[in-house]
DNA sequence: TTAAACTAAACAAACGTTTAATTGATTTTA
DNA sequence: TAAAATCAATTAAACGTTTGTTTAGTTTAA
């Protein structure tokens, strides 16, 4: 589906709200206000504020689809290079959309059979898949053990980074961070979440460890 | 507060509703229905849909703080075996109250200072500390590195779990687990999480790991 | 002139909450 | 001991808002 400047407009202003106060705490009249709107405008454009969501979930999902296949191809990196890369990715990806994040976090838990939830199914396969193809060349070649549960790992990643998201108040007053402006805080949190996952990745991964 | 038996059966069917549906898109007319009583109950019993929301995790938060003092005085677990127990304890604490932890996630990636916010906040400092206590006592005796990072430690079993609990749908569905009954479904979950956070949290802690 | 964009107003339904009346059991009074 | 009083528990109905959506009309630009 292709959208009009407006209606890109809307999508991002009830991410934005969606984010801030869930779905259905927030009011197709909270949106149209935002977007300096008129209400039946939405109706208009999406016919529903449902699929307004779905329309908001067709536009930003593709956004974070973790991507490997340039990954693969680099023959310069070795396979733990090569995850390490995919987990500085996946961070970036995931701090820099935290809203959009923080909308499908809410979702998952839910456990109905709706359009939104099946997109955020295929994602999770696809990314799922993806990260496979790494650990199995890690594999072939001899870098990684053999018996790795790759689910497993990526509900590690994920949990750890929405955990992190989630709690972020929780985490700045915990380590006197408060004042901290949220550039700098951002960049904190990736650098300290990038080595925590690495560590932890390795040990799943390798032989190194025992 | 003290609650009477209707009052603990109207706080249990809301969970119930909340963790499925979100607590906006629960209405006071669904519980009292699921509750089969009047919808004037609620407010004559708790004053309001939010408080009746506090009530719940007044009554429900005190389950699931994790314990430590015993295991501290313990003296026939080494440092690492004691962490082993928290792990399982937190693990056995969570799924077995999803319902209520569902309900805590979607309330954590809200932004608003809320008495339910600040009750998850006390919370999450509470066991905080727990944890803190065991890690210092392995690093005195000389078990555990010096620089851990306690908080993301934290967040990696916090987020491990949670994501395994709100992707359950998903992670059955990629190790074929479909037709599993529940009951064993949730031993298997526990298993799994139980040999994962514990290889995790020896990386994190001790020497034997580079 | 025509079609898309936009508006104010109205719509019915659902929402959380309150009201006023009734029930049922326990306690007090005669 | 029987009648009266008391009080919490419960009900159906109504309250005023807010909800998502639709309508019917107006503006704007090609």
């Amino acid at each position: 589906m292709e959208y009009n400047e407006k209606q890109i407009a809307i999508i991002d202003i009830a991410e934005k709200l969606f984010a801030e106060n869930g779905y259905d705490a927030t009011s197709v009249r909270d949106i149209a206000h935002d977007a300096g709107i008129n209400v039946a405008m939405i109706s208009y454009y999406f016919g529903s504020k449902e699929k307004l969501m779905e329309a908001l979930f067709e536009r930003k999902s593709t956004n974070i689809r973790i991507k490997v296949e340039n990954l693969i191809q680099n023959e310069n990196l070795s396979p733990l290079q090569k995850i390490n890369v995919l987990i500085d990715d996946y961070i970036e990806k995931f701090i820099a959309q935290q809203g959009f994040h923080k909308i499908m976090m809410r979702e998952q838990i839910i456990e109905k059979d709706t359009t939104v939830a099946s997109i955020i199914l295929e994602l999770k396969k696809r990314n799922l898949e993806s990260i496979k193809l790494l650990i199995q060349e890690g594999q072939k070649s001899g870098s990684f053990i053999k018996n790795i549960d790759v689910v497993l790992m990526m509900t590690t990643m994920v949990g750890t980074v929405s955990q992190m998201i989630s709690s972020q108040y929780f985490y700045r007053e915990v380590n006197n961070m408060q004042q901290m402006d949220e550039i700098e805080f951002r960049k904190h949190m990736k650098k300290k979440l990038s080595v925590h996952l690495k560590k932890l990745f390795k040990a799943l991964l390798t032989y190194d460890s025992q």
